[in-house]
DNA sequence: CAAACCTTGACACGGCTGTGGTAAGGTACG
DNA sequence: CGTACCTTACCACAGCCGTGTCAAGGTTTG
């Protein structure tokens, strides 16, 4: 057969099975199915789930974040006009404003780790 | 004087003052301030507040959006990590799924046009 | 100095995201 | 055919986004 199904896919690659739905239904992994409508996971789609978690993880996205980027790269018009309103006007509003947003960022990513120091966070078994 | 205060700037642009306040700190607009803290907004940033209302509209997008998409120029290893992730194993699962996606995501925009029209919706005065 | 305006900080609220459940019903396979 | 697994659909819930509003206190300017 050479293909998992949800609960195999999930063990194998450390996410839920109703998060392993979420994600194809989010666009971000397509899938084939069985005659009888069971997702399939083969190797190519277990290793993207694998890299998916590694690549959330290290910049701390959201699935949300990637189905983004995923619509810039299909919209080349949106693409475009965003880049355009970031280049325009170099944003200097005479004194060039020092790195509030960075802070901002960061306030989000401190509550975030706060958060997490208090939960168990399960490693893995 | 030359440069507007933030009431005068909502009137000017169509935002209020708390969303002002929300774009400067979301990383959105850099803005001088007075000796005395207040917000300063000259021509260049009404102009950059009035093509973001644009911009957002036009294409249904975020604030938060936005402000991922700044930081995808601004992490030049975060962008290019996406687009490998994306560009890896061309996601064929044999059989190309029929774009599931652009389904899911006119879902959202329908919850969004149905709310729209119940509103009153400003026209520009 | 006083009136009008600004600042930050907080509470509030609906809507979406990311998760976890559960129920009702179909599939796989020994 | 029965058991284990899968599917979709829905309820739930915390947390963030986009907004509004209000309070307490500083700034501007006549």
């Amino acid at each position: 057969m050479e293909a998992l199904t949800i609960n195999e896919a999930a063990r194998t690659t450390g996410w839920s099975p109703r998060m392993l739905r979420y994600i194809e239904r989010a666009g971000l992994l397509d899938l084939r199915r069985s005659p009888g409508g069971y997702r399939l996971y083969g190797p190519a789609q277990l290793q993207r789930l694998r890299t998916l978690r590694e690549l959330l993880e290290r910049f701390d996205l959201a699935l949300a974040e990637l189905g983004f980027a995923r619509r810039l790269r299909s919209e080349p018009r949106l693409a475009r006009a965003i880049d355009e309103w970031f280049e325009a006007e170099p944003q200097r509003p005479d004194f060039i404003a020092p790195n509030d947003w960075l802070r901002w960022e960061q306030e989000k990513h401190q509550a975030l780790l706060a958060a997490a120091n208090t939960t168990p966070q399960l490693e893995a078994a």
